[in-house]
DNA sequence: AATGAATGAGTTTTCATTCAT
DNA sequence: TATGAATGAAAACTCATTCAT
């Protein structure tokens, strides 16, 4: 988990430090909310585990909304922060594919509660993540990244033509995150574990492989 | 949605609005579990939305949680009568395979409640599932499909061989039901309505045509 | 102080009686409000008076402002009735405005929780009052009584004319109603005890001879 | 609204500020506390329209009671300011009685918040104005004003005798202080705008009127 | 079988006030 | 002088559950 952004943070460390507030409040909210959801945080457990007073809470961010929001945030800019860490650049369109592939499926198996936020905020329709404001670009960024790596891959004859980019990568995050975030109904369904290491490099494989074999000509 | 199973009711005859109302107090649950999750839904709305008294869901289920897995229960019944009155005899290995994958589709295009309760459950980590009697034979049931499936495919010649019965499940779930889990946050990200029958007629012959390929030879 | 009104009272006694509590809660909301203040009143406070639980106040009236709204209802009831209960009928004009002003006064002197309140109102910008169903009638119906009986005064030649009603009316209520209303501070200003017996009599003679004599011819 | 006495203010020069400071508290203390009541003023609400550090409110006035009391002292200069300008030298008593009513009516119509803040005092039992050390000469000098003009004014035929000096003052500050402490509730009962210049000017006319035909002999 | 009354333990939020710099 | 951080106590309101009839 990458640091939450520190609005104003001072270098030196003090006892009463608002950056550090902030931040641990943020830090156990976010758990606290990808344990339980929005509704089911409770105000006075992320405060406990933040190890500060609950008003300070209110203080920094109004209300559990606005926490709430503040920690979408901090979630949406840690994974704009990964995706700018990995290196696109050069590859052919089959190692690129894979490679997003691959980055998601890793991407989520190293947050759940990424994914445990997402899937509260689906059942609350998705009404805080329409206000991010990063929100709008996403959509457009992943169908330009999608389109452009299936029409050279088309070109160079190692993906079919006519595969359409948004169902494509709607599929791509399902086939991970479906994983994940039914994770424990499907250990239930199947009776094995499936979060242990070799479980998650088979299911990695499959997906990767999975993907690339749908998308031969 | 069908009948709701009357489990637990007594077998000497009453007056039958017992039935009746522990009839419509599933009803009204299933429906408030599926807005608002077990941990949002409000005992008091299930009674008035059934329009009985409060004290009569207590009287026929004993508490919460217990009226929840009745519903749980309920939902799983009325799978397996879905799944019965499919005919999949007969059928080659690749019709076969486009029925299930179109069916489970189709399955939950048409009940948006199992899918949100799945999820609730899936966040619950599926505590509640866990204890349904039915549970245990899913598994190894859906297995047996697949592997007889794949198997006869690949001795026809019209699926690959060493697909794991296990991730193909898990991946033709997926590909349907995070379409319908995510659809919230999906059309936030691609600004664009995606329960439009045309839209849903698209993803389903994505979702079929994915799986299809993805299992060539 | 009358009962307050008794929506689906029983006959009997009960030790779970809806009706019953339903009265204690308004006597305590009422005595609450008025010494407090609509803000400053405390739904706890207004619990405990009325010896039952916190909840059944949301329970039977919603919210804070809705049992206040309740209390004001029920005040109006009781002024009506109080009205009803004085006999105007075939008294000249100058004894009627006598009878009049002093049983303002008498009212007013009676129930100071109804000058409590009102004041509260006032601050309140009158949000609550507006919303009385009964009061559009009052304002109409004073001006009639004021204007019937300043004329049928001028006939009679008791009385001046030219007497503007709703300024009369307006001034009726100012005599008594500030006595009460600022009856502390104006107990600080001139040092003296103005609710007594004799003080109060000595304010009630004078309030009448003042308008009396205002309307002299 | 005149500027607020600095009560309290240390003798030495300091930095302007102080003073300033101090002066943007009590301006913005006045109006929160008119608006809203003791009770209901918000410490956070005076600092903020201040626009100065909450805790500046603690160090310059120990309180929120405190600065209340600074408010109710500076509201009291400026009466006795209002009314040392105002020259009542060499009028005949009918003309000195009509001044003083029509000066009072126009001092409570332009200082609402004097009003309001008086009309909270009342419902606290003025326990804060009792503090105050202007208070003790305001009755005695009241009552020396009013007997001596009615006693002019009786021996000059135009006041008739035996008018009780204390119930004349408190008629008189009823009649313009009633009308515009209650008139939210007014306007609501007779269902019109009763602070327009207009109504203004015809309940002035009205209650100097009222006064001056309640004195006749 | 059915109903409405009643409750206690929580949950978010507010607010005056004090602390540390 | 000035500031922002921090706090504890309390307030309105909610909710699953039990009681009495």
């Amino acid at each position: 988990m990458a640091e939450p952004s520190l609005n104003g943070a001072v270098a030196r460390p003090r006892r009463r430090n608002a950056a550090s507030t902030r931040r641990k409040l943020l830090i156990a909210a976010r758990q606290e909310f990808a344990r339980n959801g929005l509704a089911g945080a409770r105000v006075d457990a992320i405060a406990a585990q933040a190890g500060v007073n609950k008003q300070l809470l209110y203080h920094y961010f109004g209300d559990k909304d606005a926490i709430y929001v503040a920690v979408l945030e901090w979630i949406y800019d840690e994974i704009k922060q990964y995706e700018q860490n990995l290196n696109f650049n050069g590859l052919k369109p089959d190692r690129l594919m894979k490679k997003i592939v691959g980055s998601w499926f890793d991407y989520l198996s190293l947050h759940p509660d990424f994914v445990a936020i997402m899937d509260d905020e689906s059942r609350n329709q998705a009404v805080h993540i329409r206000g991010l404001q990063q929100l709008p670009a996403i959509g457009p960024l992943l169908l330009r990244i999608f389109s452009l790596t299936l029409a050279q891959g088309a070109r160079e004859g190692v993906f079919r033509r006519g595969v359409n980019p948004t169902q494509l990568c709607i599929s791509i995050g399902a086939l991970s995150y479906f994983y994940f975030s039914g994770l424990p109904t499907l250990q239930a369904i199947f009776n094995r574990n499936l979060s242990t290491e070799p479980a998650l490099r088979e299911r990695r494989r499959h997906v990767v492989d999975f993907v690339m074999r749908a998308l031969r000509p």
